[in-house]
DNA sequence: AACCGAAGCAACCGCCCACGA
DNA sequence: ATCGTGGGCGGTTGCTTCGGT
């Protein structure tokens, strides 16, 4: 039906940044009177405002049980908590924080926030681990160069979908330090079958870093691209399943010399002083959020309870700095280990 | 000291929904 | 059932401040 706006646009009301007098205007009035209709109010009040103005101007600033100042460690915990579950419904948001309005959630979101999400390698809208396609197209070019298979591999089920369904930080930083390992010139995002290229580098296809790279530059320049918008996890196909589970047992053998403290992307974010720069492996989160071995949406089946075995091949590699290692001995033997993704008949470890 | 770009934030815009006539 | 109004909401804009050169 549309809206006529509720301020009439010829009647020259005053738009812009209130002053001190108008602001004790609208006060005065409202504790004596009430707000009553907004819309009425400015005639009442003696303001040459839009209605909706002075209850913006009200709610977000004036009413006397705003909380003014920074937001504390545990507000910021629990805003990013409520936005994975809520999104971007600030006022639900803000009635969980008393004192503070939608608008200054919102603001303090989009310019605090959202970029410490960014930062730590975690996408703010699905509050999960970041797989950003630019950050993996260039892996084709280097590969492409000495990787027999890759057009074999290429043909495996894995994807990245399936990379989703699996995502949590350990992975994300495992793959972090991947493709820093690679460090490839910036391309045109393509549909990458990473898992196809995670398995054709186990085939000898370690790479150092290009000389005269400045591989911490290309990598954070990358991660602003843009975030890639994947598939809803319903959406992964139930024939990846089985393929999965045998990731996500290489993950959680890597992961479990991570020592998770029970933090999920989701549910806590306890390591905000932690940027994705100078994250170590060892701050990794578990590898399955408990939400999602229980709730199986999808068809999906997570590997829950699984114990993880009592030796690993990646033992050790649990406080590996990503940042500072990435072109160690660690992340060679790391990628030569990773050679049983190119073998269907290896399930397990 | 001046300039410029980035960041922060207050305020506005336009859409939507609930509700009453 | 329809329509008009009030109010709420999320997204966006644009001004101000800050920091680097």
């Amino acid at each position: 039906m549309g809206r006529s706006p509720c301020c009439d646009q010829d009647a020259g009301v005053k738009k812009g940044p209130w002053t001190p007098e108008e602001d004790k205007l609208l006060v005065d009035y409202i504790k004596e009177n009430g707000h009553g209709s907004w819309r009425r109010l400015p005639k009442l009040a003696g303001l040459n405002r839009c209605g909706k103005s002075c209850r913006l101007r009200w709610t977000n600033y004036l009413r006397p049980d705003i909380k003014r100042g920074r937001f504390t460690d545990e507000e910021e915990k629990l805003i990013i908590h409520l936005h994975s579950i809520l999104g971007n419904k600030w006022s639900s948001i803000a009635t969980k924080l008393p004192g503070r309005t939608d608008n200054e959630i919102k603001n303090y979101w989009n310019t605090h926030l959202r970029k410490k999400l960014l930062s730590m390698g975690i996408d703010p809208v699905t509050h999960r681990p970041r797989t950003d396609l630019n950050l993996l197209a260039g892996i084709p070019n280097l590969l492409a160069a000495g990787i027999p298979n890759l057009a074999a591999a290429a043909q495996t089920t894995w994807d990245i979908n399936a990379l989703r369904l699996q995502a949590d930080a350990a992975k994300y930083q495992l793959l972090q330090g991947l493709l820093r390992a690679f460090a490839a010139p910036p391309a045109a995002p393509t549909g990458v079958d990473l898992m196809a290229l995670l398995a054709a580098t186990g085939n000898g296809g370690v790479s150092q870093p290009a000389a005269g790279v400045d591989h911490g530059t290309t990598t954070r320049a990358h991660q602003y691209d843009g975030l890639l918008n994947l598939p809803a996890l319903t959406t992964v196909p139930a024939a990846t399943l089985p393929a999965m589970s045998s990731f996500s047992g290489l993950l959680s053998s890597f992961g479990g010399a991570l020592a998770g403290d029970g933090l999920s992307s989701t549910t806590e974010l306890g390591h905000s002083g932690a940027s994705g720069s100078s994250m170590t492996a060892a701050m990794a989160p578990p590898l399955v959020a408990a939400e999602e071995c229980n709730a199986g949406g999808g068809g999906m089946s997570t590997p829950c309870g699984e114990e993880t075995p009592a030796s690993s091949p990646f033992e050790g590699l649990g406080n590996l700095n990503l940042d500072d290692e990435f072109n160690s001995d660690s992340w060679r033997d790391l990628l030569e280990q990773m050679s049983w993704l190119n073998n269907p008949n290896e399930q397990q470890l």
